[in-house]
DNA sequence: TAGATTGTTAATCGATTAACAATC
DNA sequence: TAGATTGTTAATCGATTAACAATC
């Protein structure tokens, strides 16, 4: 009923189950049934009910789902019930823009320090936090309790700052390094990555491809 | 010997191949097996020659692979041997960090427009480019061959701004707003998606739930 | 109760891995 | 030639879809 050996599949749909219902909380509207939310989101009606079947019956026959209550329990399962701290290291434009992302504070997901080594930017402001020196980091984690490491630094000190983080007690690192952090840390790191350059590529296939896509439509 | 009929699951991995062949290039590695460079990205080398030869037969028999060679095919099939123009919609934080991505326009995406709704914007220069407004588009456009609009607005205005843009002739939208924009363009209207928040809610639950993992371990 | 819709088992489909003949 | 390693077919595994009995 919880989370042991539920596919990486499934764990990627959540958020967007989650943010489907969201909507519908939104517009007031208090049930739905697998088959109607299965057409919103263009999926089978099937596989939202084996999805959420791996956590527990949230549904009633005859009636579908109670949609307040399917909201909390999906985000409950995605551990959006309760404050993460975060930290930033890397105060570039891509972590300034972060940390000035209101819409993370707001499902939960706290910073509280950014980092970085260039000593021009310290004591800099960046939405209410000053920016502080990486070396200031250790002493830092020893005073506040930070889950995740969000790290927006480039590639070639990224390796060295992540063993940093987890040699002071870090858990957690939401990677935009073009890194593969989780081949170098240990296995219990959790590592996710949001690589936007293979994003690019990715675009950048389709595009190129596109003649042949059309083909099958 | 295209991409037509190539699974998702094939392409997501491509720009990783990309990338570990770039850096044995840097590395002056002349050859590699898909052995030793299974060993290197921990995939199995079964799946490095399944997804190779969907594009062709780039190896050869008791050799391996030419690490430049490789490359160089790699990069033709994302389509990064030429330039791909690009506009960004949104001239936020986040519309303003991926304009200062040098990386970008390495790899051959070239910014060549930022437009916003905000007037107090107008006129302001990111990277050499001045910040023009949403309402001079239309004609941008007509002027300019755009492939690629990267939408870093919220979510509220996605769909409209991504409508008109597609009125105007984009054919691709690299999407940063949370809406399934894919769902209300048409079908052959290529979109690719960076959910941030989504990919927090994963790390989010990959740390709630890591008990659990730890046992599988 | 009858109708609707879930939870769950079974069937299908697709992707990954293993095996090996072809060949450099 | 002998050894190495690919390209490709076959076997396995896992994920998705279909079907339906359970039940609200």
């Amino acid at each position: 009923m919880d989370g042991k050996g539920i596919s990486k599949a499934v764990i990627t749909r959540l958020p967007r189950y989650y943010r489907y219902l969201g909507e519908l909380l939104e517009n007031g509207v208090e049930r739905i049934s697998s088959n109607d939310l299965s057409k919103q989101m263009k999926v089978t009606a099937s596989q939202i009910r084996q999805d959420l079947n791996n956590f527990g019956g949230f549904g009633q026959q005859g009636y579908g789902y109670n949609v307040r209550f399917l909201y909390n329990e999906i985000g409950r399962i995605l551990g959006l019930d309760h404050v993460h701290s975060m930290i930033i290291i890397g105060a570039g434009h891509l972590g300034q823009a972060l940390a000035n992302y209101v819409k993370f504070e707001k499902r939960g997901f706290k910073i509280i320090g950014i980092f970085d080594i260039n000593p021009n930017l310290k004591g800099s402001m960046v939405r209410g936090i000053g920016i502080q020196m990486l070396d200031e980091l250790p002493k830092f984690l020893e005073e506040y309790t930070v889950e995740i490491a969000t790290l927006t630094i480039p590639k070639d000190s990224a390796r060295e700052v992540a063993e940093l983080l987890v040699a002071n007690g870090i858990k957690a690192i939401w990677n935009f390094a073009h890194i593969d952090l989780n081949l170098v840390l240990p296995s219990d790191i959790i590592v996710e990555n949001v690589h936007l350059s293979e994003s690019l590529m990715r675009l950048s296939y389709n595009l190129t491809h596109a003649e042949n896509k059309q083909k099958k439509m």
